[in-house]
DNA sequence: GCCAACGTTGGC
DNA sequence: GCCAACGTTGGC
């Protein structure tokens, strides 16, 4: 089982609109190295979700429900996307701000490298967070 | 294959 | 709105 955290700017795409949708999408990476992250993931994978902008949190946990295929909003075959669907919210959202605080966390490819729009998650860090976050697995 | 110029992302 | 970080493009 491997960890990940995709960003979202929740004016066009917020953790609401997972939890409504049931299930979404990812599609519309391009860069490749967040493309080479989707193509890693595997079925049952865990994946924070995290608002980018505004917000500035970790919010859910959503869990990948099919792997990599086509990206249906391009032709071009360098792009993929994977099925995501909402998993867990977290009782207490954790934000960057803390995460940058933190002398342990502040290591995590979100902080490291901020550009990143999928990227990969440690499994210390990811049950670090779910205790911040105060969420069950 | 190097590197300058430029574009984009995303935090502040 | 600014700017740092970093990816991409294109000339040489």
């Amino acid at each position: 089982m491997n960890y990940w955290l995709v960003k979202s700017e929740p004016y066009k795409y917020s953790w609401k609109n997972l939890l409504k949708d049931k299930k979404t999408t990812w599609d519309g990476v391009r860069n490749y190295g967040a493309r080479n992250n989707l193509k890693s993931m595997k079925k049952g994978d865990l994946v924070f979700f995290y608002h980018s902008n505004e917000g500035l949190e970790i919010v859910g946990i959503a869990k990948v429900v099919k792997e990599f295929f086509q990206d249906p909003t391009t032709t071009e075959t360098a792009w993929v996307s994977v099925e995501l669907a909402p998993y867990k919210t977290l009782k207490k959202p954790v934000t960057l701000a803390f995460l940058k605080n933190d002398s342990f966390l502040k290591e995590i490819e979100l902080v490291r490298l901020s550009r990143l729009s999928v990227s990969k998650v440690t499994e210390t860090q990811f049950l670090k967070i779910c205790e911040l976050g105060e969420v069950t697995l």
